[in-house]
DNA sequence: GTGGTCTAGACCACA
DNA sequence: GTGGTCTAGACCACG
């Protein structure tokens, strides 16, 4: 797993490192029981502060994607549904919205709308989870 | 056009207003060279605070959504060829991943998501623009 | 509203302030709506740090109680069920059993403990909420 | 007697150990003299640290509920008379409240949390214990 | 060694 | 002025 963050001008760190995990999760390179590096091992190799590293830990514990034991560790925690259905579903159609305006402001085509959507739908091989 | 938000937790105001006019835009609802609220008259409606607007409109007018003629108003601009560089395809995929990722972190099946990405593809008839 | 916390023994103090909220929305010191002190004012009033506070209204968000808005303030939320029925249940199930438990532990009386929820149930006037 | 904790987000782990073996001698399923398993015994079929057992047949043995005779192990304690201080009660009121105010940031209803307490108080059958 | 809590103090985005 | 983010560094509870 490579772990990188662009401290500049792509958002709050700490979401990025979210992303990250979560984008790992959602392509396989990190599996499931996993453990994630501890807060400073991260920390130092990434060259950024251990309380920023713990706040994305937090917040993806908060949803459900790891679970953290202290004493021993953040873990990538069994896919379990958090939210119920509709409550889920509104939430991506939210995020997914946004990023469609985001397409009509920029102009983008039909087409090449279409063509992301297939990529990066294929990359992110999104799985069937148990109720 | 229904002019509504959400001062708690759906983004900042600013935003909000952003996406309501791309929205506006994207789903007909508003036309190319039709006016929008004054500055004041939308602050008022909304009550919230007119430089929040004001904030809104400059945004909107930097993107080429809107046109703010001095002295008789903002108007939604007629779309036209934006320079498609590489860089707007990298905002939209970056978008598109950052809503794709949230339906990972909340565990949605590949059939829920494509649902939903066709429905609100078909809502904000996305345009062919010409080269 | 009057805003105290022990230092010492009773546990982290972003906690004791989640509990002073939440003790205030229950025994209807603090009305739906009205405004929280601003971080940094309780910082100064309790002489701890404003990020113990920004800690607390994190928590207490996450759990529906407050609203933040950016820029204005923390506003106390509407009563809304967050979570759904059975969840909920659990949840109260399992925080009442500690304090059964630490009955038993303690040797306490059944009378004792029955006279001790008649009071605090009576203190903590529980109110409807809506579905 | 069934041993079971979970690493993840249920608290300390010896805090749950602590509450197995009072939940057991509220409901009968620990007898009083009953011997408990060995320190490495429970360690080895939990697959935890034999300290964290240690620790908690410490804290039970320190609130009166277990016996530790040297070089024969550890028994459930006769439940006795117990020096019943104001600060007992006020222990036990504290975590009372702390469970009703997360019913009350849960939003149920008065009908549903008297309900979980008669349940419960039945379960635990509460003993009454002589001056 | 691991995560959790707290402090002190800086800078930014928002209204 | 309000909350949100980040840094630096200390101490504690847990395993």
């Amino acid at each position: 797993m490579r772990w990188r963050v662009d401290p500049s001008h792509a958002g709050p760190i700490f979401q990025q490192i979210v992303q990250l995990v979560v984008r790992g999760v959602a392509t396989g390179r990190l599996a499931v029981g996993e453990k994630l590096p501890s807060v400073r091992d991260l920390a130092r190799e990434l060259v950024i502060n251990p309380n920023t590293i713990a706040k994305a830990y937090r917040e993806l514990e908060a949803d459900g994607v790891v679970e953290s034991r202290r004493g021993s560790g953040t873990f990538v925690a069994p896919r379990r549904v958090v939210f119920k259905s509709d409550e889920r579903r509104r939430r991506f159609r939210a995020a997914l919205e946004v990023a469609l305006l985001e397409a009509v402001s920029l102009g983008l085509t039909p087409r090449e709308v279409d063509e992301a959507y297939k990529s990066l739908r294929k990359r992110l091989r999104l799985v069937e989870v148990k109720k």
